[in-house]
DNA sequence: GATTAGACTCGGCCTA
DNA sequence: TATTGCCGAGTCTAAA
């Protein structure tokens, strides 16, 4: 559940959990996660009440008072498989860590390939950890923060984009929306990009992340009669995925290539 | 030419 | 073989 549209989907579905206390957080695998936790780190949760929930990019910020006063954080990265799950109806050899809340709430995190964490510290761990990020899609300075250091470089712009330390968020998936969206061939060095083509993205990224985000907000409605996973699977892919099929705009088979290691998909004649 | 800082790419982390 | 993410190591490049 990676991308930032699937992280606030995530962070909206925990929203019951605001004003409930944790009874205990118990770690239920020996295997560490991308950051290991700390010794006593999940013995600080005990008693303390949570306030809110942030997300910054793909990071969750849960703000928590102590039982002692003293209030603290607690950050979570979903990495690539990562999924919080209230009152987990099954079990699975993934599941590392769990949460038991007062009036018997659970909340479980599982995790298969374990490059996502869980990090409890003081306040101020999440903006710590979140310190060189970029703009959130939202921020009325993206374009012109996203222009400044595209003119630097001599990336693409697919690897611009995918940079966290240029625009918050954004992965392999959106980014290909976004780019078949304003019509920008993705190995289009970045410096080359006008202001207008910049904004146009702006634009783009803004729609691709509210539609998935509706996409995975309704999905959970019917999430326990789909009994399958929201976001992603619900929501309307024009390119991603879609390698050998026709563009849903002018037919042409859409290809993949790999970019940083990472599949690219795009239409050869839509976008240039 | 040699040095250096910053930009950039790539492999590895994991599992199915 | 594939993968929604990220980071550290190593390489490259522009500038002084």
């Amino acid at each position: 559940m990676p991308e930032l549209a699937e992280v606030e989907v995530t962070r909206r579905q925990l929203l019951p959990l605001l004003g409930l206390t944790v009874a205990c957080a118990e770690k239920l695998s020996d295997k560490n996660l991308r950051l290991p936790l700390g010794k006593g780190d999940l013995g600080r949760l005990s008693g303390a009440r949570l306030d809110a929930i942030d997300r910054r990019g793909k990071y969750l910020i849960w703000h928590f008072l102590g039982a002692d006063g003293v209030p603290l954080e607690m950050v979570v990265h979903l990495g690539m498989s990562g999924k919080t799950l209230l009152d987990a109806a099954d079990a699975s050899p993934h599941d590392h860590l769990r949460w038991h809340w007062s009036q018997g709430a659970t909340l479980t995190y599982r995790d298969v390939r374990r490059f996502g964490f869980v990090a409890v510290g003081d306040v101020g761990l999440g903006t710590e950890m979140t310190a060189t990020m970029g703009p959130e899609p939202w921020d009325e300075t993206w374009a012109a923060q996203v222009a400044a250091k595209a003119k630097k470089g001599s990336r693409s712009v697919k690897a611009l984009l995918m940079d966290q330390s240029v625009a918050a968020g954004l992965g392999n998936i959106y980014v290909c929306e976004a780019l078949f969206a304003t019509g920008i061939h993705p190995e289009t060095p970045a410096y080359k990009l006008k202001n207008k083509q910049i904004e146009a993205l702006h634009e783009a990224v803004q729609g691709v992340l509210e539609r998935a985000i509706a996409a995975g907000g309704s999905s959970i409605q019917d999430f326990k009669a789909a009994h399958g996973s929201p976001g992603y699977f619900q929501l309307e892919l024009k390119v991603y995925g879609r390698a050998g099929e026709g563009c849903p705009a002018c037919g042409e088979e859409i290809r993949a290539i790999k970019q940083q290691g990472r599949t690219t998909f795009f239409c050869a004649r839509c976008q240039r």
